[in-house]
RNA sequence: GCCUGUGUGGCGGAAUGGUAGACGCUGCAGACUUAAAAUCUGCUGUCCAAUUGGACGUAGGGGUUCGAGUCCCUUCACAGGCACCA
């Protein structure tokens, strides 16, 4: 029977959905196992907020992609999913509602485990894993001890936001205009003593292996170098003239002889020091401590200073004594806190000389006059160093400083240590102990784990561990008197930084959470899929952990993540009123002249330009209306289809619309063939090309070149280009879809082919149509297509543009293998290109092979 | 301020230095239908000829090349990162 097409009924994608995902449940297709040709995707797991949004769902689908693409591909593949968990939002939430913070993330997780779930995403569930339940953080506290033994955790006193009204600590992002973000309070500095990690240990090894990641996007790579902000120099001391020394660190010790003053940050110890006996020194350093809080201020500050009185003699010129000045644009965590001013040629020294007086001294010879002068050129006013470039001046000025023992080669890092502690209740409590007798003690393996108190007490102020009544008092783990537990939990990032070695356990309720054998087995991650807004902290915590733990010996990889995508936002349009109220779609409408209004007040609205999906800006999508009206497989393709991943994808309507319609057409295609008899068996057979019309053979080769091209673009991740193929491929078949009845094992097989190219953005329907007509087993198992090399059009007959002075004038088809003679003859048989040369002398012909034929007349 | 990207139709975006605009959206037309929707089929950068064709065109200006969206220089715009880093 040959039935219409156009009459079959819409496809039904509830029903099969709810088929496919239970198949896969039940069947345990997605466990990891470990075999041969390992491919370990992971994408970020989110934080628990209540609800998933469009960035995930482009997360997930980009990995979940790549994962049953390389399952079809051979590889044994470990998918794991797994939630953030821990997090002040909580506790922000059970401040507010009264909730148990675990009350609150844990029926968070049930709800957005299930609209993941309804993604059809192909997770081996069994392996989900949550940071905030006690197996995990219990096993993180381990870890912490391990890397303290390794000398890798230290206490120190460091300066933090204090809101006096909440007691707690701010992070630099709750402070707003130098107010903590809810009480309003004016935030002091203080300084507290916290828990850090040396990543600055790692430093070195952190920025040269990011040269091996070649797998990584160039901007994330640089992002982190800067970040870690190597600088290569000279620390040199300088003798202040009443005694003591000062010690500076500078890249650019060839200027020495313009330097002019020294300065020393207000948070130097010298400058305590002298502040103690110079009441101008201590008015100066009373101002910026106040004023230096909100992180605005200091950006904003002019550069201000104050004279200490003291000097310091010049190493290479001992009658040349510097005035050393207190300026607050030396920063105290960066080298040594203190620096020698070179104003001829540094914009910072210059602006702050001039606004002193301060004298200014060129030393490096440059083509104009004005100052400061940064560029190459050669050295001047230098004595010995006078005609020497910047380089040979460098290396000669530190050899001096070296001889004369007063400097030695040094490198700083931008890089600082990780400061984990969180006065916070809902995180990973640290295993230490403080005992007045023994001090600051690690907690012995048998006391472990410290679990969080069932009972916590929110005030809004202060750390609920700190002022629970019981849970701190414990007995010293060395000498057993009464001792108080540390209450400070981790800082989130921790927790996100090994999970990816969780997942490789093999047996997941081992007590023992690090399964070196399989974390050898799948480590490194093959692709990891995330959002930009990670490419810094979280990807260098986890280098330094993988590196931390392979030295500690649990682990034998030193790299964490071979390959990165990191995706871009998705944004939609937003609308507003004149004074800058948002407003959801629903409430504007088109004017008949084109304009917008709100449809309840006609007030004009302002359409503004495609920002992030924001709850505040009402400009958000939510996937399950969008799952609930077009199904999962249209929402999947929509959300790669139209920009390359790391891009930003621009969301719109009729975008999701269209791919509702693919999906709709790619079902009646099935539908359609299954309905004239077109089957699996028939695909068997193979295709025949001697028996197929010169039409279907040019068909055929052209679906080559499609699984070529799709193929191609899933391994570079050009999901938007492997769907502009998908739908030229359905094309294609619609377009020949009368001649191909008559060919039935080329019709089944190219359909067999298809369902196949599809199934990794559209695993429902394919598994579906795969099913339809007779394929066995599911499609996401089936081996990917192949394509015949020797069918692709550029072995056969070609289209060779013909152009003349570089412009197109003609085409030929030509076979490929024609001599270049003949090619030029037939091209000079176009009539366009005959009448564009005219009766003009060809001065010079090009042809190049496959590609074009150029006349220069 | 510094660093890094990006800039292509009405829109999202394709194009190893070799036919610019694949694919989609929007819009227009035709077929089917009593009609509409859906579906199927065309067309859809601008301008001129109005069929064959021609001119212009990848943010602006310049350059290299037989040939430039692509490479180089320069200006501008936007985005992201860092922000007194010695």
């Amino acid at each position: 029977m040959s039935s219409d097409i156009s009459n079959i009924a819409q496809y039904n994608f509830s029903a099969v959905e709810e088929k496919w995902q239970s198949r896969w449940k039940n069947s345990g297709v997605f466990a990891a196992n470990v075999k041969k040709n390992k491919y370990y995707v992971l994408e970020m797991f989110p934080y628990p907020s209540g609800n998933i949004h469009m960035g995930h769902v482009r997360n997930y689908v980009l990995g979940d992609i790549v994962a049953r693409y390389r399952k079809s591909c051979g590889y044994s593949v470990l998918h794991p999913f797994g939630w953030d968990a821990f997090g002040l939002p909580a506790e922000n939430a059970a401040l507010k509602n009264g909730l148990h913070p675990r009350q609150w993330t844990e029926s968070n997780i049930e709800t957005m485990k299930k609209q993941i779930a309804a993604m059809g995403l192909s997770y081996d569930w069994s392996r989900e894993l949550s940071t905030c339940s006690e197996q995990y953080y219990a096993f993180q506290q381990k870890l912490f001890l391990l890397l303290y033994k390794q000398g890798l955790v230290y206490r120190k006193e460091s300066e933090v936001n204090w809101d006096p009204v909440d007691n707690c600590v701010l992070a630099n992002e709750q402070v707003i205009d130098g107010r903590g973000w809810r009480s309003g309070a004016v935030v002091e500095k203080k300084m507290l003593s916290q828990w850090f990690f040396k990543i600055t240990d790692y430093a070195e090894e952190l920025l040269s292996g990011l040269d091996h990641l070649e797998g990584w996007p160039e901007k994330v790579k640089l992002m982190q170098r800067n970040w870690i902000g190597r600088s290569e120099g000279c620390l040199l001391s300088f003798s202040i003239t009443n005694g003591g020394t000062l010690d500076v660190f500078s890249t650019r010790p060839e200027t020495l002889f313009g330097a002019t003053f020294l300065a020393i940050s207000p948070d130097h110890p010298l400058a305590k020091e002298i502040a103690a006996t110079n009441s101008s020194v201590k008015q100066f350093l009373e101002q910026w401590k106040v004023g230096a809080v909100s992180r605005e201020f200091i950006e904003t500050q002019t550069k201000e200073g104050v004279d200490t009185g003291l000097t310091a003699i010049h190493p290479f010129l001992p009658s040349v004594c510097l005035p050393i000045y207190v300026a607050n644009f030396v920063l105290m965590d960066y080298g040594t806190g203190a620096i020698f001013a070179t104003p001829a040629h540094d914009e910072r020294d210059y602006d702050f000389a001039v606004k002193y007086h301060l004298p200014i001294k060129q030393v490096v010879e440059s083509d104009s006059d004005s100052l400061p002068y940064t560029g190459e050129g050669h050295m001047i006013n230098s004595d010995f160093l006078n005609g020497l470039t910047i380089a040979e001046a460098r290396e000669k000025a530190i050899e001096r400083l070296c001889e004369q023992g007063v400097g030695q080669r040094r490198i700083f890092f931008r890089l600082k240590d990780w400061g984990v502690s969180r006065q916070r209740y809902w995180g990973c409590p640290i295993p230490m102990v403080h005992c007045d007798t023994c001090g600051i003690v690690p907690l012995r393996e048998q006391d472990l784990p410290v679990l969080l108190p069932a009972d916590p007490v929110f005030s809004g102020s202060g750390n609920p561990l700190d002022a629970h009544p019981t849970w701190k008092h414990v007995s010293c783990p060395v000498c057993g008197k009464p001792a108080v537990r540390e209450t400070d939990t981790l800082d989130t990032f921790v927790d996100s930084s090994w999970y990816f070695l969780r997942y490789c356990a093999s047996d997941f309720n081992d007590s023992n959470l690090l399964d070196k054998e399989a974390i050898s087995h799948w480590l490194p991650v093959d692709q990891y899929v995330g959002g930009v807004e990670h490419a810094i902290l979280h990807l260098l915590y986890a280098r330094f952990f993988t590196k931390a733990l392979a030295d500690c010996g649990l682990i034998s990889v030193r790299e964490p993540f071979n390959n990165l995508l990191t995706q871009g936002m998705v944004c939609k349009s937003t609308f507003q009123t004149e004074n800058g109220e948002w407003l959801y779609p629903e409430q504007v409408r088109k004017n008949s002249d084109g304009r917008y209004e709100t449809i309840d007040s006609h007030e004009r609205v302002i359409v503004g330009k495609s920002e992030k999906m924001s709850k505040s800006k009402k400009n958000i999508v939510s996937p399950d209306a969008i799952m609930s009206e077009y199904g999962v497989d249209a929402m999947r393709l929509f959300i790669v289809s139209d920009s390359p991943p790391d891009k930003d994808f621009q969301w719109n309507d009729e975008g999701l619309e269209g791919c509702w319609r693919f999906v709709n057409r790619v079902w009646r295609l099935f539908k359609y063939a299954s309905e004239c008899g077109v089957s699996a068996n028939m695909a068997e057979h193979g295709v025949d090309v001697k028996v197929l019309s010169e039409n279907l053979v040019a068909f055929y080769r052209e679906f080559q070149l499609i699984i070529k091209n799709i193929t191609a673009a899933l391994q570079s991740h050009a999901m938007n280009k492997m769907v502009a193929y998908l739908r030229d491929a359905v094309n294609k078949i619609y377009n020949e879809l009368e001649e191909l009845q008559s060919q039935q094992s080329l019709f089944g097989s190219v359909l067999g082919d298809l369902a196949q190219l599809m199934a990794p953005v559209m695993p429902h329907i394919s598994e579906e149509v795969w099913q339809l007509l007779g394929f066995d087993g599911f499609v996401v198992e089936a081996e990917w297509p192949k394509y015949d090399e020797t069918l692709l059009p550029q072995t056969q007959l070609i289209k060779l543009p013909v152009q003349v002075n570089g412009k197109l004038r003609g085409t030929i088809e030509v076979d490929p293998a024609l001599a270049e003679e003949e090619i030029f003859t037939q091209a000079l048989m176009v009539p366009n290109v005959k009448f564009a040369i005219g009766d003009k002398p060809i001065k010079k012909r090009f042809f190049i092979k496959g590609k074009v034929v150029n006349f220069v007349v």
